[in-house]
DNA sequence: CCTTGACTTAGAGCGCGCTCTAACCCGTAC
DNA sequence: GTACGGGTTAGAGCGCGCTCTAAGTCAAGG
C-alpha cells in the first residue's frame, strides 16, 4: 500500500503521515524501488492507536516514547503499562472536571429560560426541570 | 485592585490579564490617575466563567463573542443561550468519545497483566479482572 | 533625592500539531 | 515521447493561546 492509499485508508494525510513518521510516531517504512513508502495493512491498527490516543489529549511526546518502547521489544512491557496507567488517571480526572463544569453550564443554560428546545438528556446529564429564574441567574451572567 | 491583586486572586498572570483585555475576553478596565488599571471584584466572577469554558475546551474566539453580546445586554439573551447549549452539545459529545477510548485503554492496560497495583476504580470504568492475556493482548500492543 | 517595585505599552517569541510549498522524480497510458 | 497522476525531500508557514521582553512611567519609602 502507498502511501495515498494509506491516507484514504487512516483517515490522515499524506502529508501527516509523513509528518508522523519523521518524528518518530510511524515507523520508518520501507521505500520500493522507486524510493515510494511501502506499507503492510497492520500499520493502521497503530495508527487507530495513536488516534485514540490523540483523541484522549496525550501529547506528541509521550505517543513517540510509546512508540520507542515498543520497538525496544517486551522488555518494556511494564514501562508502557505505566505510561498508559498515568494517562489514563489523567483523563480521568479531566473527564471528571468535564463533567463538573458541564453541571454549572447547565444550571447556567436554564437560568436563560425559555426556548425550551428539549435536548434530550443523554448521558452524564443531571438537570432537572426548574424555574426560569431569569432574573436572579441569567443576571449573574 | 490592580491587576498584581487580580493575578494573585484569579490565578491568571498580569501578562494574561492584559492580553485577555486586548483581544476582548475582558472588559477595558479603568485606569487610575496614573493609567494603571483598578477592578473592581465583580470582575472574578467573570474570570472564573472564562476559566470554566476554558476548561471545557470553548475556543477564545467564542468566549469573545459571547462577551460582546454580553456587552450588548438583555436582547442577546438568546442568542447567548444559544451559544452555551451548542457548547455544551459539544462537550457532551467529547465526554462520550473520552469515555470511549478510556474503555479501550483499560482493556490495554489490563492486557499488559502484571503490576497489579489497584487503581481503584473511582467512576466511569468498567474493568473487571482478568487473566494476564499477555501474549495475544499485548502482542497485538 | 534616589531607589525599588509594580505598573504601562507595543510587539516579538514560543510550543504544539499540523499543513502546505517548491522543486523534483517515477511509471503508466495514450 | 509526453502528459499525467502519483510519489519524494527539505523546510516554511499557520492558528492557537499564551508568555515574555524592552523601554519607559509612576508613587511610596528610606
Amino acid at each position: 500500500m502507498k502511501i495515498g492509499e494509506l491516507a484514504k485508508r487512516s483517515g490522515l494525510s499524506a502529508h501527516t503521515i509523513r509528518y508522523y513518521e519523521r518524528i518518530g510516531l510511524l515507523p520508518y517504512a520501507r521505500r520500493d524501488r522507486s524510493k515510494q513508502r511501502d506499507y503492510d495493512a497492520s500499520i493502521l491498527t497503530w495508527i487507530e492507536f495513536l488516534g485514540r490516543m490523540k483523541t484522549v489529549g496525550m501529547p506528541i511526546r509521550d505517543m513517540r516514547l510509546y512508540a520507542r518502547l515498543r520497538e525496544a521489544g517486551a522488555s518494556t512491557q511494564m514501562e508502557r503499562r505505566a505510561l498508559l496507567d498515568r494517562h489514563r488517571q489523567r483523563v480521568r480526572a479531566h473527564v471528571a472536571e468535564l463533567q463538573a463544569c458541564l453541571l454549572v453550564l447547565d444550571t447556567k443554560i436554564a437560568g436563560y429560560g425559555g426556548t425550551e428546545q428539549r435536548t434530550k438528556n443523554h448521558g452524564t446529564e443531571s438537570i432537572r426541570r426548574r424555574k426560569p429564574l431569569s432574573a436572579r441567574v441569567a443576571r449573574s451572567l
